[in-house]
DNA sequence: ATGATATTGAGACTTAATTGCAATGAAAAA
DNA sequence: TTTTTCATTGCAATTAAGTCTCAATATCAT
């Protein structure tokens, strides 16, 4: 592990205990194995990659307990929900990184980072509308990047 | 039926038989029927209220037929997948229907359609600055709709 | 250290979705 | 119209993600 990565995981590892404190919680050894093996991915990561990871890992955590603390680090906003590939959900390591949405392309797969501060206001402004309080939006944008478009028009 | 739904629903027959004999599959008169029931629906159904309603309708359909039709009318571009409320996979009936995006509430699962020009505009100026083609999108915001926001605050 | 209670693992269970198969039906060919 | 072909259907068995039960155990405030 490298030594940044190490600092975020002690970040990380504080932000989840505090979060458990306030919840009355446990912070046990399987939730802080769980956490450190999240933060082993690059960033995606399902149940079951999860899983052998750990288990990669000498830990030997069952799934139940994996899903059940699921909903404690969604909560805690340590990661989030991504987008359904396929079947089995997946997650995401958001644990100090900036929000940000999606573009893919459809043809190789390829994802695109964006960020743009005048949708995320006018989506507030639409909730306010609407008498809608916001926990989290996913705005997905499926196309093609520009090398598989210059491919595809030959 | 109203009378527009009716001639709705013979235009999108029509255009499922095409989509259909361009794929050499049948028009059957089990996949009429599902595309009548959808018709019946509002707008958003899922498999098992799909079910229930052709079975209201005096149709006995298995949930398989309705299983193995749902990816034809997807292709097709008669229905398109909603949003995962809860567990079960959900869709849109949008033939002939604008665009629109979605709130949802996390706790009721109600659904808010909304439009918004200006972010659809954005969207599309973030696509060209990435030289990026875009196909399709979906925004959805999860949060608490007004009624259910009031509930939980006491 | 003690005690209240949150947590765990293992496997049973639930349920959305898929699949194999024999019977049926649609539609093209004769 | 009749024949022929093969897509389609219903049913039940199957798969697999996710949940739940419960006895044993770990955590943490006191
Ligand atoms: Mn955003
Ligand atoms: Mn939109
Ligand atoms: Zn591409
Ligand atoms: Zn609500």
């Amino acid at each position: 592990m490298k030594k940044n990565e190490e600092i975020q995981l002690i970040n990380a590892d504080q932000k989840f205990e505090e979060f458990l404190k306030l919840k009355e919680l446990k912070y046990t050894s399987e939730r802080k194995l769980i956490l450190k093996a999240i933060f082993s991915f690059d960033k995606h990561f399902n149940v079951e990659e999860l899983f052998e990871k750990l288990r990669e890992q000498g830990n030997h955590i069952s799934r139940a307990t994996i899903y059940r603390a699921i909903p404690l680090l969604l909560q805690s906003g340590l990661i989030t929900e991504a987008l359904h590939c396929q079947d089995k959900t997946s997650y995401e390591n958001v644990f100090n990184r900036e929000h940000h949405d999606h573009l893919v392309c459809t043809n190789c797969g390829k994802i695109i980072e964006f960020y743009n501060e005048k949708i995320e206001k006018l989506q507030e402004e639409v909730c306010r509308q609407h008498n809608f309080v916001p926990i989290e939006h996913r705005l997905g944008i499926k196309g093609y990047c520009e090398d598989c478009y210059k491919k595809l028009k030959k």
